[in-house]
DNA sequence: GCCAATAATGAGACTAATGTCAATATTGAG
DNA sequence: CTCAATATTGACATTAGTCTCATTATTGGC
């Protein structure tokens, strides 16, 4: 059956649809921001204060606040998987070593973000984001080519996550030094079982390519 | 100048000190239930339900919502110190190691107490509790005397606070294998630089020893 | 520029929580 | 057992938050 040729124009649909979006990311920016400085327990008159929109608006774009906390989880999440991506690097050890810093050098630089993954990471709930599933599939490649010296067991993914979290912390809280990213990938490669020297050498090489 | 001797009563003083102190238990214990539950955003009126006595009687004893946060947190800080106390150990690895197990165990026992901390130890706040600081004494010394082969500096406190953080998280969860403790703590003893073997083999004893 | 489609607004109904207090019940020393 | 001291109660005033909706303002395709 042959479609008729038509403009098939995708995008506009409505009228307001420039608005629309433009209000939208307003609600999820400021909601990040208010999510990360007062938790979880943020209140539908802090977003829509720090959005500078009124009250009704919110709920032109959300059926209510829990609604809310679920967009601004999946949206961090998109930015933990972007800083996580896998690069096209052989070595699993140094892809692991690459992606670690990249999460803890973006953590650095978007501090409201950092903010939230301590947030969202504290315990398990609905709107819970796991770290170690970011690292699963770079240490059972690793240990498969003997580069790691433990598979991707529950006790490894704990000490790994762990640690990036703990440093994320520590530099959310002011209170890291400015090489505690680099240090921390080289514990993390330590645990994972590369000898001191290599760790140390991947550690640093890791930090640095990101530019 | 002599005290002229009376029986100098130290505790009563009040009419119903009895009643007092036991509402009083019964305010912090369904406190920790609910913070443990709900967290930090636990109200008053849940609060209130849970220990059974009205809403006036809450305010006999905090002045806020917010002064039970405080004493709640006090409380968990109360426990962790006493799960991770010095034992008249020797050799500072081997009394880390008790105490890093005896913590764990603690937290499997009382899961509402290990709710609370993960609760506590989300962010940095005023009700916040910091696992590092129960342990940055043993790990200094056992760096003086040669046992581990890191300092108390920022990186390894983070990564053993991480890594016992992230293991109670797992048993909450109930996803965490029987070992876990025992893995853990392993684990925490090679990241200071004790060998694998004998980190296996204190680790071993350390949970062995808590009956 | 027009104007139908669409988005934004904010007053207000409703709900839930906080903190107060006068009245009532309980405690325990003598 | 008595009763003054003390603790408990729950109704209530207040505050804060959520969500709705009739009205007003804005958008953007033509």
């Amino acid at each position: 059956m042959l479609l008729p040729v038509t403009k098939e124009r995708r995008e506009p649909r409505t009228r307001g649809y420039r608005k629309k979006e433009r209000t939208r990311r307003q609600l999820i920016e400021a909601g990040l921001r208010v999510l990360a400085e007062k938790g979880q327990g943020l209140t539908v008159s802090d977003v829509v204060a720090e959005a500078e929109v009124s009250n009704g608006t919110f709920y032109n774009y959300f059926t209510d606040r829990e609604e809310l906390l679920e967009a601004l989880a999946a949206q961090s999440v998109l930015a933990l998987a972007a800083a996580a991506a896998k690069e096209p690097v052989e070595d699993p050890a140094r892809r692991f070593a690459l992606a670690t810093a990249r999460v803890l050098l973006h953590a650095r630089a978007d501090e409201t973000w950092a903010r939230v993954m301590l947030r969202l990471t504290s315990l398990r709930s609905r709107t819970d984001v796991d770290m170690s599933r970011y690292m699963r599939e770079d240490l059972a490649e690793g240990f498969a080519q003997g580069r790691f010296d433990t598979g991707p067991d529950d006790a490894a993914l704990d000490q790994v996550a762990g640690l990036v979290l703990m440093t994320i912390r520590r530099m959310v809280d002011g209170k890291a030094r400015r090489d505690a990213p680099q240090q921390a990938v080289q514990r993390a490669l330590r645990a994972l079982g590369l000898d001191a020297a290599e760790a140390a050498e991947l550690a640093a090489e890791a930090v640095a390519a990101q530019s």
